[in-house]
DNA sequence: TTGCCCTTAGACAACCCGTCTTTACAATGG
DNA sequence: CCATTGTAAAGACGGGTTGTCTAAGGGCAA
């Protein structure tokens, strides 16, 4: 049996990062933003992964202009909830709180050690604290 | 360039279930209950991956007895922060904040509809608002 | 020893994924 | 209009993964 497919791969996602970045944009532009070499192949490299890209949704394409445009087809949120359900699908039953569980522990206690926690992401909890206090 | 080999398959992570929940087992067991039909080469096929779980370190293999005993070399809450690490590294620059805000706000609207948050989910989130206060 | 199960090594097909080639097509400049 | 340039589309390809399978050797008990 052969592995699964994962939704997006890394090529994949490189260029959905440039669309999420610029709203939209033409194969040139993605060519000369993620291979400067700029090779005939990287230019069909491209054309390939935004094909792919299509057929999962992932990217929409204007086809009504010349040369085609491309928008992303899906957001970054979107997609980091996609790979989260994905984890807690394999390894928590479906559910997702042991994954909060797994997230905050580490939070907390960086922050306890003072170390690699950003200023943001304390505003983060706390403004996510007072959310759920608000519940 | 070839796919990122997935840290664990999925054919390995049942082998990886079966340990975790019973503690140590032999290719037997594993077998008798991953593969029902128990063909010589589903044996074979559980050696192969329970050698490459263990070339990955998630698998203890113990030689000193007759059979062999594995064990599990890693732990579940240690595959689902390895898993949240790396989808944080492809979508979120490494950081683990944004999938915190990306997992409270569905758990949070799920509550809100009084939809499928098991009450254990909720029991689970207000320990983890406790735990936060305490800090 | 015989028989049985386990161990080990390796082959294998199916598939994935990034790349590349090729051919056809749209637009622009002369 | 033709030639050139750049884009679109289809498909081939190689290296790699993944689950399965075959084959041969080794440990244990009767």
């Amino acid at each position: 049996m052969p592995r699964k497919a994962q939704d997006v791969t890394d090529a994949e996602l490189a260029i959905l990062q440039v669309l999420w970045e610029e709203g939209e944009a033409t194969v040139r532009m993605l060519v000369d933003r993620l291979y400067p070499t700029r090779t005939t192949s990287d230019l069909a490299t491209v054309q390939k992964l935004l094909k792919r890209l299509e057929s999962k949704q992932c990217v929409v394409r204007d086809r009504s202009g010349w040369p085609h445009l491309f928008r992303p087809g899906i957001q970054r949120d979107d997609l980091i909830t996609r790979r989260l359900q994905s984890t807690a699908d394999a390894l928590c039953g479906g559910s997702l709180s042991p994954l909060l569980a797994n997230l905050v522990n580490p939070l907390l206690t960086n922050l306890v050690k003072g170390g690699r926690v950003s200023p943001e992401e304390i505003q983060q909890l706390r403004s996510m604290l007072d959310e759920l206090e608000r519940e």
